[in-house]
DNA sequence: CGCTAACCGAGACGGTACGTCCCGTCTTTAC
DNA sequence: GTAAAGACGGGACGTACCGTCTCGGTTAGCG
């Protein structure tokens, strides 16, 4: 379905059309409101084309959800320590929570995952790739002596991560960047 | 939409019957897969007879999600000390994620929320409501000296239960009630 | 499909204007253009509607159709002496040809009969019918020896009735009602 | 469209494969169900070849039914008496009938011809010459005194021709080969 | 303890979207 | 230079629900 090297140029074209309606309409209209012929509509790509390339909803939406997932996070500095790498990393986490395509599709992703096995492993392959960041910085910040020996990084990364998604979530107001410092230090302490 | 006080008994009589169903199939289907004909055909009522209590999809939704939220969570010996009181409501919080009509539903939720204010308000609000117990009971440990002075329980409660529902959502596999303590130690430290 | 005493008086409604517009399409389109959408618009009748009524576009075609062949030609004087009668019928039959909905039908209706039962069954039943008064005519004309003993009824209601049909079908020009005194005096002669 | 002269011998090759594959297409799935892409499929022709070749349906059909209708009936030994030659012609026209290409098409080829000028100037034409050896045979037994004077050529043809016309398209049985001897009886009499 | 008003089920209605199929046009690649 | 392959926009197919509506049948509760 993301076959690089077609024959045809067109195809490419209209995919990548598609594909851009794909997510602005889920992330506006959400997975029960996403609809094929919208995004015929939407994009200028005939239904009858669309159809011609996936096999329906679900196909194009994890096809498409796939082409927001490819980048996964630049790298922020590996030299600095530990904290101010955990700190980076939820800045950009929670920046892309307050506002980005992938956050404006999260509730339609949550819930498409939870019908389709598909949409399922892509979501929660790109989640744990993403968490394992966190992870990695802290198990170096407690290898370095820079945070103390009883935090466990699987669960601290959870707790830090979760944060800023329930914010999103199961709440009104989305976590923002400035309360990232005062996140760290309940989570970590003052500890050194 | 809920009234009491209803004349006909016959009304009552469907409208439990209606919500139940509602609840079977947002919890099996979905959002999207969520049908008012469906809802009819499994609950015995008709559907002229459910567009007479609710004006649609999102308003019975609503109304039967309502049903769920009542009871918010029964008073845990409020006498025990604080940490033992987060334990026992993250333990509360992690069994209902691994298996309850709400966890089910929670995905369908979510993705409701982000499109109708109604559901929106009723999701926040119990969310916030569950989450205030937490804040509480870390709030009186910060008071009672059990927990140190740097803890904002604000930002603590919010990692807990963080934790938990990024599992359930963001993961595919829940947070188990065996975790808690290992939560509860990474987040809040061996600390005194 | 065509029960009589309908409950609801929609349903009757709905059926008399799509079974029109049905005829009016097959008329004008044939039966390679029918389309039901176009029968939808013109009737100003929903496509579920008329779903609801029919299984498609064959079972419509024929429903319609046997409204054209309830009236089986008026008794044209039956008292009359037979070669007046035989005359009378082709008349009928030429009149009907140069100008009413079977006959504008009728190319749509031998073609679909070719490829549906239920349509040959139909077209073949009503042109049986027909032909059948002037076979009786005939052979009343024989048996009052107003006509001579070796003219077969059947093979010259044929000729006659083939006469007509032939020239709707395979020519430019149809019979007019006007030659029907001379196709009469060549088959049956100006024998007595 | 079916200039002769060609150049390349492909060209050829490729529009007979199509003209045969079409006759097999209209006789088997009548004028609705005839589609290129069948045709195509059915001839190993690709659709954009027969695109090349023809404008499309009406133009491919009317050719190929053209390579049908050019040998316009062998001369049937001229010399013998004119109640035989219309014995003969009608024994060829019934012949044709039950078994045919052509008379598998001729329900498409009506129905074509009510909506495409070409092919009713193809359809009637050849119906008109095909009928005009009827025609000439009847008329040179009036001339010969074979026939009673008051059998008029054209209108007698009509009700011959059109007696095993109507079997065809009117009727569940075709006219039999064996029925044409008590058809030239009955509508030309045991006259002389 | 019978009437009547409310409530109910059944389902027709006009719509919209689905996913499939074919049309006729167009573009690319292989021979 | 021609053909095969097949993508494209378009549009009809027949299906499934949507939310509205009309229709009788039943049933609760008041008189």
């Amino acid at each position: 379905m993301a076959e690089l090297q077609q024959r045809d140029p067109r195809i490419e074209r209209s995919m990548v059309r598609v594909r851009r309606a794909a997510l602005e309409e889920l992330a506006e209209r959400g997975w029960g409101g996403f609809g094929i012929e919208s995004v015929a509509r939407r994009s200028g790509v005939a239904k009858s084309t669309i159809y011609r390339h996936w096999t329906g909803k679900l196909a194009l939406v994890a096809d498409a959800l796939e082409t927001l997932v490819v980048q996964p996070v630049a790298e922020p500095g590996a030299s600095a320590d530990s904290r101010s790498r955990v700190e980076e990393l939820l800045r950009h986490l929670a920046g892309g929570m307050r506002d980005s395509t992938l956050s404006r599709c999260l509730p339609a992703l949550i819930e498409a995952a939870e019908h389709d096995a598909g949409v399922r492993t892509l979501h929660h392959g790109f989640n744990d790739r993403r968490r394992q960041a966190l992870v990695d910085a802290l198990a170096d910040g407690v290898a370095a002596g820079e945070l103390p020996a009883d935090v466990d990084p699987e669960v601290t990364a959870l707790a830090l991560a979760g944060a800023v998604i329930y914010r999103r979530v199961m709440t009104s107001r989305p976590f923002d960047v400035e309360e990232v410092p005062t996140l760290v230090a309940s989570v970590l302490g003052g500890r050194r």
